[in-house]
Formats: structure tokens, sequence, C-alpha cells
DNA sequence: TCTAATGATTTTTA
DNA sequence: TAAAAATCATTAGA
């Protein structure tokens, strides 16, 4: 991404050996300039004791004084003196001496906090996306995950391939903004890096930037750019709940049963009224009859059985007109025991007793007010065809 | 548009 | 834990 070039003619000083200031990058300004370390008199080492070295010792001593003076001066003599300091000929060597200082002293204390690990919520997030289909491949796997789900909890109508095409459209709609988005972020982030390197680049030239330094800059600005993509993941994902619930939440998706498996419903609920509660197999065996799931089988006598005690005068004329059918059926069902119905099953064989409304009133079962609060489930094992006992009490 | 009916869900209860 | 009870959300008919 972002090569280690030297930003000056000169690369960082090897660091051996004690300069000026002490710093053993001085050493690589002091040879710079004397390629000759020769001391002819063998009086002080080094730079000292030489006519060359008093000259160049001058000479930093200037330079320095001049970066100092720098901001005290206008803008036009600081642009002038920048210029001259940029063309002075110890320039490259004081530069690597500077950025070797600022190396070993502030930026190295930055070096601990690089390297952080991966945001775990990113993690889970991208997870998530790739599983509701809208990061990875284009393949609808998450509507297929829904449709599956919702199918399972027995909530979807045969009929919801128009809902599955609505879902898997508005999926694909929040899938195309996310990606027009994530693609208009990261070339913002190239673009905004870029800037700054080339910032930074043209800054080296006159303070000391090292190519480690721009690195970390660009790292901090991809940083960043990335709590912004967690924040559109974050919305995306709540974007795919919202849509998810709404596609799986079955009471949008109601759908009144058919006539005939209402009537076959409640053929059962008013010839077992004294004890309406269906075993797993007699539900199972409604379910298959009605076409629909078990679950709604249970829903259905749960809500049927509130609503008529709540309101018995109400289902009177319903009680009575079943009653009817019943003791129709079971008369005809004595010529032959198991009449196939109209749905083409066997219809249970019902009973000649005439029904008796609140029957299960006088039940041990039920309590005074008419309802069945003793909640004695049914023996296991009736079914539809197999339960007799009721209407006869 | 209003309302009753109805299937589903959630909370409470025994 | 299943059923009762309360509630929600949608459908269908006037």
């Amino acid at each position: 991404m972002l090569q280690q070039q030297p930003l000056t003619g000169n690369g960082p000083s090897n660091g051996r050996g004690l300069g000026v200031s002490g710093h053993p990058g001085m050493h690589a300004l002091n040879s710079v300039h004397q390629p000759s370390q020769h001391r002819s008199d063998g009086g002080e080492s080094g730079l000292e004791g030489t006519e060359n070295g008093h000259e160049t010792r001058r000479d930093i001593g200037d330079i320095l004084q001049q970066i100092m003076t720098i901001t005290d001066q206008s803008l036009d003599e600081a642009q002038a003196k920048k210029h001259a300091l940029n063309c002075h000929r110890m320039k490259p060597a004081l530069f690597s001496v500077l950025c070797e200082i600022k190396e070993k002293t502030g930026l190295s204390m930055r070096n601990t906090q690089e390297e952080e690990p991966q945001d775990p919520q990113l993690v889970r997030l991208d997870n998530m996306l790739l599983a509701e289909g809208v990061a990875g491949p284009e393949k609808g796997g998450g509507a297929a995950a829904a449709v599956s789900a919702a199918t399972s909890s027995g909530g979807m109508s045969p009929d919801s391939s128009l809902e599955h095409s609505d879902y898997k459209s508005k999926l694909s709609q929040i899938r195309s903004i996310y990606h027009t988005e994530l693609e208009k972020y990261e070339q913002a982030c190239t673009e905004f890096t870029t800037h700054v390197m080339n910032l930074l680049r043209e800054q080296s030239r006159t303070r000391p930037v090292t190519p480690r330094e721009i690195e970390r800059m660009v790292a901090i600005i991809h940083r960043k750019f990335s709590s912004i993509q967690t924040q559109l993941k974050q919305s995306t994902c709540e974007a795919v709940m919202i849509l998810r619930s709404r596609f799986l939440d079955a009471r949008r998706k109601r759908r009144n049963f058919s006539k005939q498996a209402t009537e076959v419903l409640n053929e059962y609920f008013y010839s077992h009224l004294s004890n309406p509660y269906p075993s797993e197999e007699a539900k199972e065996e409604l379910a298959k009859q009605c076409g629909i799931t078990v679950s709604q089988v249970s829903n259905w006598f749960g809500n049927k059985r509130i609503r008529y005690k709540k309101n018995i005068g109400k289902f009177q004329e319903e009680a009575n007109l079943y009653a009817m059918k019943t003791a129709l059926g079971a008369r005809q069902g004595d010529d032959s025991p198991h009449t196939p119905n109209s749905t083409g099953t066997r219809r249970r064989r019902l009973l000649l007793e005439p029904w008796r409304p609140l029957s299960f009133l006088h039940r041990k079962k039920s309590n005074a007010n008419g309802n069945w609060q003793g909640r004695a489930s049914p023996p296991s094992g009736t079914s539809p065809r197999t339960d007799h006992s009721d209407n006869s009490d």
C-alpha cells in the first residue's frame, strides 16, 4: 500500500557513534561533509580541532538557529528561508537526524496503540449481513431462510410466493443501497487517504515526516472510515430485521380458513362440546383434514373455547346447526359407519343422541360458569374418529 | 369507513 | 407446561 521510500536523498543515519549533542545520528551529519576523518593533529577527537570541523559546526549551528527562529518571521521571510534551507547542502543529513530523533521520542510511544484486534461487533454484523444475503454473493439465502422459518412455524400459506418475491425484491433493494453506500465510503476513504499522503509527502520537504508516520496516519484514517462503515452495516442490519419481522409476522398475513376447514373444526368442537380438547392425534387428523398446521388447530380451539364460553348465547344457533348435522351424519353412519366426508377422508362416526348445548355445565371438569376450567385434557389417544364418548352425556 | 369476526401472539394462571 | 385470557392485526361485509 505505502512504499517505504526515503524522503530525502540520504537515508537515516546508521546510528553508530556519538556526535554533536550526543545523538548518534549526528555522526551522519559529521560524516556527510567530512569524507576524510583523518586527524592529523592527533589532538581533540572528532570535528573539533580541525578548521573543517569548526566550519561544519558553525554551519549546523546556523541551520539550527534559522530553524528555531523561522516561526518568528513573517510568512514571506519564512518562505524564503524555507527555500534556502531546502537548498542547503546540509539539509538531507539534518533532515534524517530530525526524523530519527522524532522517531525515537514521541512517535515510538504510539507504537503500542497499533494493531487493534478486530472489533467483535463488526464481525457479528458482517456475519449477519452475509447470512441474510446482503453482503457476499447474491443468492437469496436470507430470503430462503426467512421463508423456511415461516413455513416451519406454520405461519406461511401456500400462496406465499407473492410475499416471497416481495421480500426478495425488498431485500435486494436494501442490498443495492448497502453496496452503493459502501462503495461511496470506500471511494471517499481512498481519496482522502491519497490526499493526506500527498500532503504529508509535500510537508516532508519542510518538516521531518517519516514514511512510517505516513503509514500510521493512513491507518488512523482507515480506522475512522471503518467506524463509519460499521454504522452503515448496523443500519442495514436493522433494515433487514424490520423487513424480516414484517414478512414473518403472521398476523399481517392472516388468511381466514376455508369454509370447509371451519366446518370440520366446528363439527369436532360441537360434537365434543362437553370436553372440546382434541388430543395430539386428533389435532393432527383435523390439521390434515383442514389443510392447516397442528398449531393452527390448537389456536383455533383455544380461540373457540374462550369465545364460546364468553358468549354462549351467540353461538347457540351455530351449535344447534352442527348438532343437526351431527345427528344426520350419525343416522347415515348407521348404514355405512365410515362414510367418506366431503374432503374425501373418512369422517368419524357421529352420535345419534341429540346435542345438549350446555351439557358440559354438569360435568365435573367444568365449573358453574360454563367453562372448562378443570382443564382436563382429553384422554390421550382420542381422535376425531375414535372418540365416541362425547355428546352422550 | 366502521365494525364484527377471526387467526395469531403474548401474558397470566393453575 | 398447556390452557385461559387479553390483546393485536387483518379480513370481510354492511
